[in-house]
DNA sequence: TCAATATATCAAGAAATGTTGAGATATTAA
DNA sequence: TTAATATCTCAACATTTCTTGATATATTGA
C-alpha cells in the first residue's frame, strides 16, 4: 500500500459513522449485510448511510453486491490488513514496542 | 483506546503533511528534531508546520518539549501501538488474517 | 538593550466534508 | 402494469479543514 492509499483508508475511517459502519460489518463477516440494515445499526438515514458507504467503497474498505433488492455490504478485511501493515512496517518503522502491541489483547 | 480517540488519531493521520511529520519523527526516533527541521524535511512553510504539528499534539500522536530556542517533537509510539491495537483487535475483531498481515514486513 | 533566531498565532479565503430532505432509479410482487 | 420496497442522487447549506502571509511571542547572543 502507498501513502496516498493509505490517506485515502484513514480518512474514510477517521468518521464515526463510518468507522461504525466498518465496525459492524467486520462483525457480520462474510455474509455483510444491506444498506438498510446498516442504516439502522448505525442509526442513520438512508442518504447519510448511502454518503458513507459511497465513502468506505471509494476507499475499498468496503465492497458491495446487489442481490435482488438490497445492496450487501462487506468488509474488505484485506485493506484493513493492509492498513495496518502500512502503519506498522512502513509508518511506525516496525518498532518492537508498536509491533508488540498487536499481539496483545489489552493494549492501549 | 476508546472511538472517540481513535477517531481523533485516524483524523490526525489521514492527511499527506501530518502522516509525512509522523514518519519523519518516528525515524528520528527518542531523539526528535526541532520544528524547523520537520517543517524542511516535508516541505512546509513555518506556520504549516505548526499547524500540523499542533493537530498531531493535539491528538496524543507527537509530544514536544522546548529546547533552548527550539521545541522538539517526539512520535509517541504507545499511542501509535494503542491505535494498531484498537483497529486490529476492536475494529478488525482480531481476525486471523488482518493479524496474520501485521507479522508480514511485506503485506499489502 | 538590541538584533537575530525559532516558533506560534491570527485573519482571511478556498476547498473539502457532512447533513438534510426531496426526488430519482432499480427491483420485485400483486 | 401498478404499487411497494430498497437504495441512490441531488441541491442547499453549515461546518470544518487547510493554506497563505503578516504579525506576535519567546529565547539567545552581541
Amino acid at each position: 500500500m502507498k501513502e496516498a492509499q493509505a490517506i485515502d483508508v484513514l480518512g474514510a475511517l477517521a468518521q464515526e459513522t463510518r468507522l461504525r459502519i466498518v465496525r459492524y460489518l467486520v462483525g457480520r463477516g462474510d455474509e455483510g449485510a444491506p444498506a438498510g440494515d446498516i442504516g439502522k445499526a448505525v442509526d442513520a438515514t438512508s442518504s447519510r448511510a448511502s454518503f458513507h458507504l459511497s465513502a468506505l467503497e471509494r476507499a475499498g474498505v468496503i465492497g458491495s453486491e446487489r442481490r435482488s433488492r438490497n445492496i450487501v455490504y462487506r468488509a474488505d478485511l484485506d485493506r484493513l490488513g493492509a492498513l495496518l501493515s502500512y502503519l506498522l512496517n512502513d509508518c511506525c518503522g516496525a518498532h518492537p514496542d508498536v509491533r508488540a502491541c498487536c499481539l496483545r489483547e489489552g493494549c492501549g
